[in-house]
DNA sequence: GTTGTTATGGAACATTCATTCTAAAATTCA
DNA sequence: TGAATTTTAGAATGAATGTTCCATAACAAC
């Protein structure tokens, strides 16, 4: 039964990705993809060079699918930390829904697994944290702005690093908890600190 | 060659723990931990019942070997903002000694490739987050107290639970990064962030 | 309906895996 | 020294691994 190639292979790349996702890049044995795909060994080494291959696309995938999205929720708002509170909003609704232990974060995930041992993962998660870090950073310049708050460009690059990363962490941490309740109260208490150190911030 | 039993034994396990460490548990074969240990097949079957069990034995000695001193160091300054940045900072030497990218944190990176599918793996993990959250949580007491903030417990808690989920972004990030800065100037953005939420929490 | 292209299921292959076992060697204690 | 106890190195096991290959079957285009 062959299907015509080019939507065939997203629904390959999405199979693999929520795989790979859940269970980490070793424990996925090749025989899991192929049942979890519905695509032939053939096909998926046809289409990838080889496992690692076939994670990298799982990777860009990812971030079309589901990193996008969530930073366009993140931009879209005009109020800054409204647009920082349904970003986490938005990834916390995923974890719900999926049932706890969440699957966390996909870059997370693989970052932790195999950044250290993998160039290629490290230069696409490099990426990934840079688009994270950009899109914090405007909105925490937004919100300073409506709060009157003085930031330099310095302090706003260090802000949205800090986010970037502090939210791995909860994501991480996704994987390991029962309760929600655990992500919201994370998202509560950053926006808190960051209102307050916006708020202090006002023009001199 | 047989060694006395008790310290060799200690030996085997924190050897383990660092190829553990380093590789994750699924891409760490028992051929590994056998030249890594330099303890036979057997022995590591006599001492623990697999390989998982082995794990179980690293995350303890984790514990002991470099978490509690770690937070020892965050609890021993009298000034606890100062005590947080000491632990930062010990771990940030730790990542600098090695070498970048940094082995991260055992702990954080067992509960990003595990806790999802292993109850005993979250339960320990679990453990290790619930100390991590009280040692800072009476740190942030501590420098509440010296700043003349009012935090209620649940602010204490909350702030705790945020700091010890945040950090574990951090060292999973430093799993991904070439440059030890990165990690010193999440330490500075984090404490900046408590200290204005300490110094607007002034009394009334 | 024929032809050329692609995908398939599954066999085949060579490794590697976790785990068990055993005979020899080292260590302990008398 | 000699007997009892551990530990070792490494063979053995059987299953699982990633990857390649191929004959069959499904498809698209004409």
């Amino acid at each position: 039964m062959a299907r015509p190639r080019s939507d065939s292979r997203d629904d390959l790349v999405v199979s693999a990705m929520r795989v790979f996702w859940k269970s980490g890049f070793a424990s996925t044995s090749v025989d899991d993809l192929v049942k979890a795909t519905g695509v032939s060994r053939g096909g998926i080494y046809t289409d990838f060079r080889d496992k690692e291959g076939l994670l990298l696309g799982c990777l860009v995938a990812y971030r079309e699918k589901y990193v996008d999205p969530a930073l366009s929720i993140l931009r879209s708002d005009e109020d800054g930390l409204r647009g920082i509170d349904a970003y986490f909003s938005h990834f916390i609704a995923l974890h719900k829904q999926h049932g706890m232990p969440g699957p966390g974060c996909f870059f997370a995930n693989v970052m932790t697994e195999l950044a250290p041992h993998d160039v290629a993962v490290r230069a696409i998660v490099a990426r990934h944290m840079a688009d994270l870090r950009k899109a914090f950073r405007q909105a925490v310049e937004k919100s300073a702005k409506s709060a009157g708050a003085n930031l330099t460009n310095a302090e706003l690059i260090e802000i949205a690093g800090f986010l970037a990363t502090a939210s791995q962490g909860l994501w991480s941490y996704g994987r390991s908890i029962l309760d929600v309740r655990e992500l919201e109260r994370f998202k509560h208490v950053l926006l808190n600190l960051l209102r307050t150190r916006l708020d202090t911030s006002g023009a001199s």
